[in-house]
DNA sequence: AGCACGCCGACT
DNA sequence: GTCGGCGTGCTC
């Protein structure tokens, strides 16, 4: 008996006998029905509050009606509160993307709603990052060959005329200048009166990148970044929906900015993992630029100096037509880029590094060291009995930092004095083994006194400014040699680099991921990257223990199609994207024996409805088995195509959701990027 | 996702 | 006898 609360003045007329179908940001594919305030304009695209069960939550307009649905009592039906906006948020053609996505992603359509709008509802993790990406100013450079000839394939046609959807893949080594191609055709398109959507990877790009279109374009430009209050970001959203601003800049959420008349996306960096989005919907902004720009009959154009898999295969099979830019245009070349085995060397420096370190010095010049790894050393080991220091919450090994003398986990962030001797057999044989970026920085400091030596990860960066600060000493050449993690691997750019040192290639070539391969090839180039941008003299030296294994042989060759020869013959073998689709199921509970019956359950329904050419791996424990306590399993549901996965998997959930165990959380992930 | 309702164990 | 765990179901 939910009686609506009587309100003490009369009711107003229901003159208007309107009803509106809402949407809301809950795991449910379900619309919901009010009752229209007549004075009030609500209207299908703009956000209301409403009585929803105990409490009053935002909901999305998605059409009006003139009676209520059938099997529903006129008398429950609840009247919206109060209309959030003036003009409507979302117009037909977002309300349509906002359906795809729900279909595609699996996810409600509120949520996919509230995922495209900048609400502010998740606050991003990160502050923009600092960098100069390519040399971007505000005045148009002079184009090389390459240049120009890759700007007349994306501008030609005619952008009014949308018979067209072309895809192109501007295949450039970093410092070819992709930058300007991309804003002389995203300058072309606006002046053929239609928008244009820029996106770049999450943390690096986004900010210089925008300031150099705003400089460009002035108030046809619109950012929407992390780092900007909920309130601006809403701003910029209305100004492009508006049409006053017809160029976007952003990460992936900036591919479902509601431009209109929508001539190109642009998409930098295109292997970047953050245009995956880490929760739901777990969209991936290629998947929905593809998608946009064939409905939207627009362009669409990516690039990068390391495709991933997907997009070498699609150039392969000519569904994306290939641009070249292969000279480096400030004079610099094509480092030398050398493996060495570490195989036999103390310590985690090899002579060869060491030399070309100081030789680097003596030259004046300047040299990074890059180790996708914080903390002083790896992991905790006992030679006698096995055994190895984890986290008590999660499944993973503790890293030793040394400044704080702690083992920690760097995924809860648990820690615990390191032990002496080992905690299960009590032999002295134990350790760590492996290095961090502590360690490197320890070692080079003892090698190289007379050096200036700074590092720059996580850790280091958490006292904040200093990361800029220290940039800033690197290239005002105050810095002899920047030690660090990712972060100087993307977008840096320094021109008094010579000298780039891989500390240990191989971390992360052994993670349970069909991925690792694909991820640390492109790692490596980047990285490499960084050397000799604006000399013929530019080193990398690459240390490794596996000096044979083609993701590392193909990097320091910086032999993309010879590293992709091999993998996607390999992914093929396996059966593995971009020759399969996927579907992933991640189930996780505080209770172990939940999260495996869950898990159970899930494999059993999804057994007798896997469409012909799929099949399913697992039920099986996650590859971090545990974090903060979750017992998490997984199945993969895997097939030729994607179209009949989606519907084994709407039927699985649609079953799944009657009886499940409320203790156990449930993720659907399409297209899954990792497996970890 | 929240939140209430409803049903069995150990507590003032 | 009640407080409170958690399983179940609903939200117009």
């Amino acid at each position: 008996m939910t009686a609506a609360l009587p309100s003490p003045a009369p009711l107003p007329p229901d003159d208007a006998d309107g009803y509106l179908d809402l949407v809301f940001d809950i795991p449910v594919n379900q619309t919901f029905t009010y009752r229209k305030d007549p004075k009030a304009e609500a209207a299908p695209g703009k956000r209301v509050m409403a009585p929803f069960g105990k409490r009053e939550v935002m909901g999305y307009v998605i059409g009006g009606r003139e009676s209520p649905p059938e099997g529903i009592a006129p008398s429950n039906i609840k009247a919206v509160r109060r209309v959030v906006d003036k003009e409507p948020v979302f117009d037909e053609e977002d309300l349509a993307l906002a359906r795809w996505v729900s279909g595609y992603y699996l996810c409600g359509l509120g949520e996919a709603l509230a995922a495209m709008i900048p609400s502010g509802r998740r606050a991003s993790a990160f502050a923009a990052f600092p960098d100069d990406v390519e040399e971007m100013t505000g005045k148009a450079l002079e184009l090389s060959d390459e240049q120009r000839r890759a700007l007349e394939a994306l501008t030609a046609g005619k952008p009014a005329d949308s018979s067209t959807a072309d895809r192109f893949y501007l295949y450039g080594i970093t410092g070819s200048g992709k930058t300007e191609v991309f804003l002389r055709a995203a300058e072309y398109l606006l002046k053929a009166g239609k928008s244009v959507i820029y996106l770049v990877p999450e943390i690096s790009l986004t900010h210089q990148t925008a300031e150099a279109i705003g400089k460009r374009f002035g108030q046809a430009a619109a950012t929407i970044h992390s780092g900007m209050t909920p309130g601006a970001r809403l701003r910029e959203w209305l100004r492009i929906r508006r049409g006053e601003a017809r160029i976007v800049v952003g990460p992936r959420s900036a591919v479902f900015a509601p431009a209109r008349n929508l001539g190109i996306i642009i998409i930098d960096e295109e292997q970047d993992g953050s245009y995956k989005s880490g929760n739901t919907p777990r969209y991936h902004a290629r998947q929905v630029a593809m998608y946009r720009t064939a409905r939207e009959k627009a362009r669409l154009v990516m690039g990068s100096a390391t495709p991933s898999a997907e997009a070498w295969k699609l150039i392969a099979s000519k569904g994306i037509a290939r641009l070249d830019l292969s000279r480096r245009l400030a004079g610099g070349s094509p480092p030398e880029v050398v493996p060495i085995s570490l195989e036999h060397t103390e310590g985690c420096l090899t002579r060869e590094l060491k030399e070309e370190i100081r030789k680097t010095a003596a030259l004046g010049r300047q040299t990074i060291l890059f180790l996708n790894r914080r903390g002083f050393s790896y992991f905790y080991h006992c030679r006698d009995c096995g055994y190895e220091l984890t986290c008590r919450h999660c499944s993973v090994s503790l890293t030793y930092h040394k400044d704080r003398n702690r083992a920690v986990c760097h995924y809860c962030g648990y820690s615990v004095t390191p032990p002496r001797a080992c905690p299960q057999c009590g032999s002295l044989e134990a350790g760590f083994t492996g290095f961090g970026t502590e360690m490197i920085e320890e070692e080079t400091s003892r090698t190289f006194p007379d050096l200036r030596i700074a590092r720059v990860d996580a850790d280091s960066l958490s006292a904040k400014g200093s990361l800029q600060e220290t940039l800033d000493r690197f290239r005002a050449g105050q810095i002899d040699l920047l030690l660090g993690t990712q972060m100087v691997a993307k977008g840096l750019n320094f021109p008094g680099v010579r000298l780039v040192g891989v500390v240990l290639a191989d971390t992360g070539l052994h993670l349970p991921d069909f991925r690792a391969a694909e991820r640390t090839f492109s790692l490596i180039v980047q990285v490499a990257g960084r050397a000799g941008r604006y000399f013929p003299d530019g080193k990398v030296i690459v240390q490794t223990l596996r000096p044979r294994d083609p993701a590392i042989t193909r990097s320091c060759a910086l032999d993309v199609g010879g590293f992709f020869t091999v993998e996607l013959a390999q992914r093929k073998a396996l059966g593995f994207p971009p020759y399969s689709r996927l579907i992933r199921f991640t189930v996780r509970s505080r209770d172990a024996l939940r999260a495996e019956k869950a898990v159970n359950r899930l494999a059993f329904l999804a057994r007798p409805l896997l469409p012909s050419g799929a099949n399913m791996l697992g039920p099986s424990e996650c590859p971090i088995g545990i974090i903060a306590e979750n017992h998490r399993r997984q199945i993969l549901l895997r097939g030729p195509a994607m179209g009949p996965l989606h519907g084994a998997a709407r039927t699985i959930l649609t079953r799944y959701e009657k009886g499940k165990d409320s203790r156990v959380y449930l993720e659907v992930d399409v297209d899954p990027v990792s497996l970890l």
